[in-house]
DNA sequence: CTCAGCCTTCTTTTT
DNA sequence: GAAGGCTGAG
């Protein structure tokens, strides 16, 4: 269906700037064009002044394709596009907008080429990277020599290659331990490197590499898409790293309208290579930047901002800035200190239900915590008195086995090169393991036409694995006959196919909640179904950040729960009412950060999670642990204690009457 | 030599 | 709850 829009004249869009934006915010969206820096502190608008000034380029009639929308996470980036059709009052065909990798995605899949590849690549997550490596490592692998692990590795190199540092400079600095072995490493790393041309991968960090490569080494290239993206905007620049700040600055070359937006006060993920001094030194890069900076708090409580200010203030790298609220002043956040974990879970889960019998609704309400591990409990409890709640950390979506599995089934179809993938699937059948897995492997890699030659291979399957590896043959036939003939295997119908035809037995076999696991398969199929080509599919399945769950359109599962989350996930979003539970120091702060001398990105990820809540913030910390080592007391977080007592009204909770 | 199943260990954060 | 290591069965 084609739709028609009439085209309006640049009044039509009647947006009233100057009323519907605070005076920060409109200087910023009016401003004309240039090198722009916005510091927005946290819950001051970024969102909205990123969107009018979106809708202030389109109005004033830049074409929406060329404008550029680099965010931090797929889901940021939707939303902003949501809002921009909403503000203008119509759909905005051609407007860009993505995660980095997203981005680096689409354009390397137009010019594999160039930077020496074959066309459908498939993506390497986390884990397969790191089982790349281990793969790497026993080729190298000596006796007694005291190589890293293939996750390890893994880090080592995506860390070297975020923060463009070699990999021999890194190690002293960030892996003393390795210091002896750096020859041994680097010709792992090399192995590695050529690996995946050969093999036809790219992990995360290729995606970015490969692209600035692409713009470095490409004079037409660079200037094509330069100039292209007119205007780039770059959200949440503080968590930039220093190949992501290269690739802004090659796609900013020609039009130089770039405005960075971002809040120093909260980068944390330096853990992955994020350089908060890209925003720091941003003037310096860009001397005809104009800086505009964004103070006025709408979120919270001057309560609650005050404990934020508080807390923030203790660091020394930073611009200082205070936020103000325009709220009225609320009530004081609460500090209370629990006997345990526990008892923790029971506080919580009985305050939540207390709120929610006043009325306020469970999806302003969350949980959030440093580490996945720390929210069983509180599930735990939850699920005895019935809360409903969606978690948002641990495994992701497409992290999980089941998910992987039926991938790497779509991407040997794609990329018969994938040796993880082969691997893989080779395994799941009954009877063969790694050493059979490796065989086949080894008569794949040698072959002219993998998807062919598989059938032929019968012979290296033990006898015992005949059976089922027939059975894996009927299977793949379908997948790949479908998907040669004329295109005519939907991405759905390949997933639906995997299910129906044995991985359904397979999972009722070997684990006990099958049923969920195959839950999630459907939703995946549900998703695949607005797919034509599997490429496309794979590769998105591999960049997806949100944990599946909400990809629009599920059908009404709305329902009203409370959020836990990591604070990492919760950055950019909020409630009326936040929990921030195991505030114990070398929990929160994590005692592995203040190794690495982190303390300050730690209160920084403090300062998120506290500017998350509207009106109503509880921080809670247990007492003593039961946990294997440091059995007894714990004590609470260094950033709870450095707290000036004005900040926070202390509550004391005793076991009551309830009946177990 | 291969594989599967049971055992222990250990939990940062993520595109 | 998951991933890696060890052991015993084939």
């Amino acid at each position: 269906m084609k739709k028609y829009y009439l085209r309006r004249e640049p009044s039509g869009f009647k947006l009233n700037y100057e009323k519907e934006l605070n005076q920060e915010q409109y200087t910023v969206v009016m401003h004309p064009g240039g090198p722009m820096l916005v510091l927005a502190g946290a819950g001051t608008g970024k969102t909205r002044t990123v969107t009018y000034r979106v809708a202030r380029l389109l109005e004033t009639g830049t074409r929406p394709e060329n404008i550029l929308l680099l965010t931090f996470t797929n889901k940021a980036a939707q939303e902003m596009m949501r809002r921009v059709e909403f503000l203008i009052g119509r759909n905005v065909q051609g407007l860009r907008g993505g995660t980095f990798h997203h981005i680096g995605n689409m354009l390397l899949r137009r010019h594999y080429i160039l930077v020496g590849y074959k066309g459908g690549f498939s993506i390497l997550d986390r884990e397969d990277s790191k089982d790349l490596f281990d793969i790497c490592l026993t080729g190298i692998k000596k006796k007694d020599t005291l190589l890293p692990k293939g996750s390890v590795l893994s880090d080592m190199h995506s860390l070297s290659k975020n923060k463009g540092i070699s990999i021999e400079e890194i190690i002293p600095f960030r892996f003393p331990h390795f210091s002896q072995v750096i020859e041994e490493i680097k010709q792992t790393v090399t192995l590695y490197e050529r690996k995946k041309q050969t093999l036809n991968l790219m992990d995360f960090d290729d995606l970015l590499t490969n692209w600035k490569r692409l713009l470095a080494e490409n004079e037409n290239i660079r200037e094509y898409y330069s100039a292209k993206f007119m205007h780039l905007l770059v959200d949440e620049y503080q968590d930039t790293n220093k190949l992501q700040a290269e690739i802004v600055d090659l796609l900013a070359n020609t039009n130089r309208n770039l405005m960075a937006v971002g809040d120093d006060a909260q980068s944390i993920y330096s853990f992955r290579g994020a350089d908060f001094e890209n925003i720091l030194k941003f003037p310096e890069k860009y001397r005809d930047v104009t800086i505009f900076s964004l103070t006025t708090n709408y979120r919270s409580t001057p309560d609650i901002l005050h404990l934020a200010n508080a807390s923030i203030i203790q660091n020394v790298q930073q611009f200082p800035k205070e936020l103000h609220s325009v709220k009225n002043s609320g009530n004081m956040p609460s500090l209370v200190p629990l006997r345990d974990v526990f008892q923790q879970a029971d506080f919580v889960g009985q305050r939540i239900l207390d709120f929610n019998a006043d009325g306020m609704t469970l999806n302003e309400i969350a949980v959030l915590y440093r580490s996945h591990y720390q929210s069983m409990e509180l599930q735990m409890e939850l699920q005895r008195r019935g809360v409903p709640f969606e978690v948002r950390s641990g495994l992701k979506f497409f992290e999980q086995a089941h998910i992987k599995d039926i991938l790497s089934f779509l991407r040997v179809v794609v990329n018969p090169y994938d040796e993880l993938s082969w691997k893989r699937i080779a395994r799941l059948v009954p009877g063969i393991g790694n050493i059979t897995a490796a065989k086949l492997w080894d008569a794949i890699s040698r072959s002219e036409s993998p998807l062919d030659a598989i059938f032929e291979m019968g012979r290296l399957v033990p006898k015992k694995a005949v059976d089922g590896f027939n059975l894996f043959l009927d299977l793949l036939k379908v997948l790949n006959e479908g998907g040669h003939e004329n295109e005519s295997l939907q991405p759905a119908a390949a997933v639906d196919h995997l299910l129906s035809h044995g991985y359904e037995d397979y999972l009722y076999s070997h684990y006990p909640n099958a049923a969920e696991r195959i839950e999630d398969i459907e939703q995946m199929r549900r998703f695949a179904t607005k797919y034509t080509s599997l490429e496309i599919f794979i590769s998105d399945m591999s960049l997806q950040s949100a944990s599946g769950d909400e990809s629009d359109e599920g059908e009404g599962d709305d329902r009203e729960c409370v959020i836990l989350s990591t604070v990492h996930q919760a950055k950019g979003l909020e409630w009326n009412t936040v929990f921030i539970i195991g505030l114990n120091d070398g929990k929160f702060p994590s005692v592995r950060s203040l190794k690495t001398d982190s303390e300050e990105e730690e209160r920084r990820l403090f300062y998120v999670a506290v500017t998350r809540a509207k009106d109503e913030l509880y921080l809670c910390y247990p007492i003593t642990s039961e946990e294997w080592q440091g059995l007894g007391f714990l004590r609470p977080s260094r950033f709870v204690k450095e707290l000036p007592e004005n900040t926070y009204e202390e509550i004391v909770v005793e076991d009551g009457d309830e009946v177990p």
